[in-house]
RNA sequence: CGGAGCGUAGCUCAGCCUGGUAGAGCACUUGGUUUGGGACCAAGACGUCGCAGGUUCGAUUCCUGUCGCUCCGACCA
């Protein structure tokens, strides 16, 4: 393609409204434009750069035994009723109504539509196993769409569903897919980790996601560094300190004055001096209209995702001050669980054998100490509720776990018989048994992946493309336009010899200073320049310049060779 | 949904406090000079100052409302 012709808008300034680098890039390299929040316009270069990406993908699909299908993004919200999500998911359901005001939803994901297809041309075991996948265009009601393409109301996702006949033959398609996601991010140049991770509104049994470490991801992994674990924070876990106070003193619950003292660190303060992790914090949710109370060890954080998996609960919220008053008596603060019946009390497994401890006595200003809590406390049950923090042991090694954030760009689940017993996915065995269809999803956030890439390698100049999502691969740079001038005709000839190997090559055919040509191809970040004046020229020489190297003169006459032999070396 | 900030030329922003009908740089058009790292000179075009009310002789400026955009949060008692 000849640049001229493009419409390739970059700037020299960055635009207001982007705040992460990948963000600004897009921009400036002119790749897309915004239309709304969290909609956008995909311009020349970065279509070209998604279909690279789409294409890697449908290798590898279709490499491991899927078959794309296409299905249709406008769904009835009858199919999400029979599976329940209509409720669940309601806050990111994107509708819309005909002409005769029926509702209809813009679909977010798609395993109702794949299981009601599936429920109706699947029925026997000798079909078995099917995967289908699509690369489609996904609408989500995000809370708050950022960062560009990142989180945004409009994406595009490829989505994949697996069908088995068992959990034992569910597990191979799994495994499969989760190393077809290892070779798809490695060919588009992105370093991902795969971690352990809650499943969330899909449902299903186990997940992993792929994440990209960045400093702007917006989730958080926790990892050991030998390597043999790393999990989203959400449900990672680590060793439990044994820190806690066990010793039973065989006193009895002691009520005591706190005028004022209403944190936990106000109780680690004189005259208390209560360690935090002797220390029972109350907390108040709100599960499904019922209270709930929470109990955590004072140095510890509440995980809300792993509240949520414990107990099941789709609405979920903290109590108000007001709401707290009303059931306990007692205001934020000085609160406490010992005594209180009738109300579901879950518990951190740190607390399990705690004695000593000091909690709130739901009376303002005042708490109770030495508690033991099996004696004293009517846990309802008890479960791994904690946030893990940095420095706490590894789960598997005991080694420090460390934390950094991420980006997800893929994610699989094992989701068993949720949807396929839901919308009838059924099959007929080898003895005549009906039985519900074991699925497994598997998601990849294609124009995220594609701002991930950005993401993770760029310097002070701009994009520094991977060779096989770069929108071009070379940028042949003349640095005079004269149409039969010398430098034109060696650029003319190494243009068509290039395309003629099919590599994707632009020619920079505006009639522009040599840096404006040289500014704007490094922001665009080609993975190869060829640089041709008329000095090195005279030399017979061109100019290579690898966008992570250093610049080349190479005769004219080897210029094509060189490169492709870089290429071969390179991706 | 709560909090904060911002809406002025295609982009980045100034002007607003202290009201008198709008500016700079980049980009764009024309001409000229330039031409190996985001050129220079000259001329030109581009604005319902987000929108709607209000105050005022007069509002981009002050007040109210509204819409949009960005960020933080939606959580620990």
């Amino acid at each position: 393609m000849r640049w001229s012709q493009l419409l390739i808008p970059t700037l020299k300034e960055t635009p207001a409204d982007a705040e992460i680098v990948s963000h600004k890039l897009l921009l400036r390299a002119g790749l897309i434009r915004k239309l709304t929040s969290g909609l956008y316009t995909f311009l020349p270069l970065a279509v070209r750069s998604l279909r690279k990406v789409e294409n890697i993908i449908r290798e590898e699909m279709n490499r491991a035994g899927a078959q794309e299908i296409l299905m249709p993004a406008l769904q009835p919200p009858e199919i999400w009723q029979k599976s329940g999500r209509y409720d669940i998911m309601i806050d990111v359901l994107l509708k819309v109504r005909d002409r005769a005001k029926k509702e209809w939803i813009l679909g977010p994901t798609h395993e109702e539509v794949v299981t009601t297809l599936v429920a109706g041309e699947i029925s026997s075991y000798r079909q078995l196993p099917k995967n289908f996948y699509q690369i489609q265009t996904k609408f989500r009601d995000e809370i708050r769409p950022r960062f560009g393409l990142m989180r945004a109301k409009e994406f595009i996702m490829k989505d994949a569903y697996s069908f088995d006949i068992s959990d034992e033959a569910a597990q191979v398609s799994y495994q499969k897919m989760y190393q077809t996601y290892t070779r798809i991010f490695q060919r588009c140049g992105l370093q991902t980790v795969a971690v352990d991770a809650d499943t969330g509104a899909i449902g299903g049994k186990h997940s992993h996601e792929f994440m990209v470490p960045a400093e702007t991801g917006e989730n958080e992994i926790v990892y050991c560094e030998s390597g043999e674990y790393a999990a989203n924070i959400e449900k990672a876990t680590s060793r439990i300190q044994e820190a806690t106070s066990t010793l039973d003193t065989g006193t009895s619950v002691e009520k005591f004055p706190t005028p004022g003292a209403v944190t936990i660190n106000s109780l680690v303060r004189q005259p208390y001096g209560v360690a935090m992790r002797d220390q029972i914090k109350t907390l108040v949710y709100l599960i499904d209209g019922k209270v709930t109370l929470v109990l955590m060890r004072g140095d510890h954080q509440l995980n809300d995702t792993k509240l949520a998996a414990a107990t099941g609960g789709t609405q979920i919220r903290p109590s108000t001050p007001d709401e707290i008053f009303v059931a306990l008596g007692a205001h934020p603060g000085s609160l406490g669980a010992v005594g209180v019946l009738g109300v579901t009390i879950l518990a951190d497994e740190s607390l399990k054998n705690a004695a000593g401890m000091t909690t709130g006595a739901n009376e303002d200003g005042f708490h109770f100490r030495h508690v033991n809590i099996a004696r004293d406390i009517p846990v309802t049950s008890w479960h791994d509720l904690r946030l893990v923090a940095a420095g706490e042991p590894c789960p598997v090694t005991g080694t420090p776990l460390k934390i950094r954030r991420a980006i997800e760009v893929g994610h699989v689940f094992k989701l068993g018989t949720k949807y396929s017993e839901s919308l009838g996915a059924l099959f007929v065995d080898e003895a005549g048994e009906k039985r519900a269809l074991i699925m497994g999803c598997y998601g990849i956030g294609v124009t995220r992946t594609l701002q991930a890439v950005i993401e993770q390698s760029n310097d002070k100049d701009g994009i520094i493309w991977p060779i096989n999502v770069a929108p071009f691969t070379v940028c042949i740079t003349p640095l005079s336009i004269a149409s039969e001038s010398p430098v034109m005709l060696v650029a003319e000839r190494l243009y068509q010899e290039l395309t003629e190997r099919n590599v994707d090559v632009i020619l920079d055919d505006r009639d522009e200073r040599p840096g404006v040509k040289f500014k704007d191809s490094e922001l665009i970040g080609y993975p190869i320049r060829i640089g041709i004046g008329e000095k090195s020229l005279a030399k017979g020489e061109v100019e290579i310049k690898p966008r992570k190297g250093s610049l080349q003169a190479v005769p004219a006459h080897d210029a094509l060779e060189y490169i492709l032999a870089y290429l071969k070396n390179n991706s």
